[in-house]
DNA sequence: TTTTTCAGTGAACACTTGTTGACTTATTTG
DNA sequence: CAAATAAGTCAACAAGTGTTCACTGAAAAA
């Protein structure tokens, strides 16, 4: 109890420290757990549907191997939200190191956003079912990133000059605005046929014209008002 | 299999067309099963992680009764969908018909149909917890809804001078902006403590703001840009 | 080399699950 | 009244559930 070290959670094996034969071979295990869930999550599934033993045996591995990883499925499932957001965030980071040109700054950003959440789907598609089904811990875990994502966003938007008349507080409600419809937007086209490109553009398009109609508010907004 | 009616599905009970005490008596026993269903989503569960027996069970009822109802869970769940959304049309024909001034109009909506969405909780939180994580029939059962809630919202806000410049496609545009804010905000309602009235008023206002944006933006807008 | 550590195994447990078929019993129908 | 209808009961089923425990065997530590 003193010395021993038991690490049932991953502690060390998830961060690689030590990188041997048997740390990667057990991160290799948890990835295919986490995996095994996204997997089963694509179309008709939720994961508080799918069971411990399902993911097991997708992962390939024996049921009780299953707790060698994660104390139980609420673990896997915070784990997944903290590894989707994860993806967002160097999403993110790869954006503002490589500005858009300020032409069609709104559309270009929706697009790749967009296109980023496509090639992403199965990480989204569990953040979108989790986010209003999931346990409580997990959906406050989703609700804390989703609130960070906004104040990312709204300090990017603080520099714009049409955004002047801002106060904090507003500038936080506006990039609200911005990122529930970009989620709404993230979440139709999840549930459309990747092929359908006609439905998936129209949504864009949308998208787009939502996100400048919001602008094109900012700009005679008076905060205080 | 000709004149035989082995009515398994409710067609005629469940509009109470004859009403004798049979009827009365089945038509009881089916809200029995989607109370006890809301009741079960209320928290931590959510629609597709609670099972037959349990709202058997909770409905007062043995399991197999539950199949003299509905189907399975899914046909369950897609009544409660219509049910929902009764409630909201019900809501909605009642504001038409006792129109609010124009002064303030935005904030006395947004407050009307939050408060509404407050005293209904089991249905909007049903909704909010399938409309991405439910089976495919009940996904797009709740997204049908929402498009013709969106449509609905687009023909009442058409008649206002400011939105002159809107074809009917930016229209609905702008009313799907609006019902993603107003949808969010109760998420969001929902996910909090009833008693939290601080919290609850902090995401009113936010609300009220974001939709003044957008209105805003409006009054801006042109058609075709 | 010997010992210790620990990810993964295999079997067992006590339950819960959806669905079935034959039944009872009150209402409806003729 | 007697016959038919059908909501609800009861018991049984095969299959799946989470969790446990003593175990094996390869990598790590001594």
């Amino acid at each position: 109890m003193r010395l021993r070290k038991k690490n049932n959670d991953d502690s060390e094996a998830a961060s690689g420290s030590s990188g041997g034969p048997r740390d990667e071979r057990k991160l290799r295990t948890r990835r295919a757990l986490m995996d095994a869930a996204l997997e089963l999550i694509q179309g008709e599934r939720s994961f508080s549907s799918i069971s411990l033993r399902e993911v097991a045996k997708v992962a390939g591995v024996v049921p009780a191997a299953f707790y060698r990883h994660f104390s139980g499925m609420e673990d896997l499932g915070l784990a997944l939200v903290d590894d989707s957001f994860r993806t967002l965030h160097t999403m993110m980071r790869e954006a503002r190191s490589a500005p858009l040109p300020p032409s069609n700054l709104i559309a270009n950003s929706v697009a790749t956003f967009l296109k980023y959440t496509q090639d992403h789907r199965p990480h989204f598609e569990f953040i979108a079912k989790e986010r209003y089904s999931g346990s409580s811990a997990v959906r406050l875990a989703i609700r804390r990133e989703i609130r960070l994502w906004t104040s990312e966003l709204a300090a990017d938007l603080a520099p714009f000059p049409k955004l002047k008349s801002f106060n904090g507080d507003d500038l936080r409600m506006m990039a609200g605005l911005v990122v529930n419809t970009v989620i709404a937007a993230t979440e139709l086209i999840l549930d459309v046929d990747t092929k359908d490109t006609a439905e998936v553009a129209r949504i864009h398009r949308n998208a787009e014209k939502q996100i400048m109609l919001i602008f094109l508010g900012a700009a005679a907004w008076k905060s205080q008002a």
